[in-house]
DNA sequence: CCCCCCATAGACCATATGGTCTAGACCATA
DNA sequence: TATGGTCTAGACCATATGGTCTATGGGGGG
């Protein structure tokens, strides 16, 4: 068991950040927070004082930080633009059709819809910075235009593709941005 | 007061429609929709024997033909599909900027939370529909192409705008489809 | 060896929530 | 005026929820 060497902190971060992706903030209870972490909740507010918005906001980072490396790892290996988000495409298409928590964006079921708003943002924001550095490295001559048509498109595929339960509006990304 | 004409049923549906929208199925509280539509217990169960999911139901109808009615009123009175497409891009930023329920796609927050996910997709599929039959009407050689492409930008435009609290984004809609 | 402190553990609480139930108002028809 | 059904009205209930509080364990420094 791995779990067994991750603190008791990043346990809950872990647990929050695939339930509230899953089933948004206020679908998801702290009871059920604690039953998936395997936490008493006199740990969860030890760590997080500010109960359930505190932990949202460390899901959110952690779920940030993981769209981070995903980004990177997508137009890292990419000789040009199209071919690293062909890649990206594949990846996101992958992690819904299997694991359920990833048939909705993190940020956009993790925080749009609680008291944290105004907390989302800048994550998003750091996501388009990073596509739009990794344009600009491949040779794209409107960077910031090109990350942001990738990203309003991604998130209109996945919103899609979710509806339809059915990772082809995804997979299409590609070809629609054409 | 218009809303003494209004039926009871009626301004239940309107009430729903709106929180559910601003507040999402989850955040919103049968007794806050009864507030705001004015409206005992008793009688909403009279109408809406299924409660919440059956409010919410027949909330998203409602909210589907409101957005049926704003592709016709774009579109109808257009020239060409892009001229249709900016009106109707501006269309929703007004709506973005003057009322708060109007910050996100009725469906996206109605039903993706709750537990309706799958009445979702036939709504969202009608607008497409609707649009692609403006896009033929209109001379588009590939008119289902381009209403996905729309109703995804579209979607992803909101979100953003929603993110940034700002109706950019949706004003920005018509450019980022190029 | 003892003490202290960080962290765990979960009982406990006030409130919010979705839903049920009975009583009565209203209205059309007989 | 009596009667039946429809709709309004809100008291009431069981449960879920977010959060607090006290007690305990256990490992490192004195």
């Amino acid at each position: 068991m791995s779990d067994a060497q991750i603190s008791t902190r990043d346990r809950l971060t872990q647990a929050a950040a695939r339930l509230f992706q899953e089933t948004g903030y206020n679908g998801t209870s702290v009871a059920e927070v604690l039953a998936t972490a395997q936490v008493p909740k006199g740990s969860l507010y030890h760590h997080f004082p500010d109960g359930k918005a505190d932990l949202a906001r460390a899901a959110a980072a952690m779920a940030s930080q993981v769209m981070l490396d995903i980004v990177a790892a997508a137009y890292d290996p990419a000789d040009d633009f199209a071919h690293g988000t062909a890649r990206l495409a594949e990846k996101f298409a992958r992690l819904f059709e299997r694991h359920p928590h990833w048939r909705a964006c993190p940020v956009q079921t993790l925080l749009l819809e609680g008291p944290l708003a105004a907390d989302t943002a800048p994550l998003l924001q750091t996501w388009i910075d990073a596509t739009a550095a990794q344009a600009a490295r491949l040779g794209q001559t409107a960077p910031d235009r090109a990350a942001t048509r990738l990203w309003t498109m991604l998130i209109g595929c996945w919103t899609l593709a979710r509806a339809q339960d059915d990772p082809a509006p995804l997979r299409a990304l590609p070809t629609l941005l054409n």
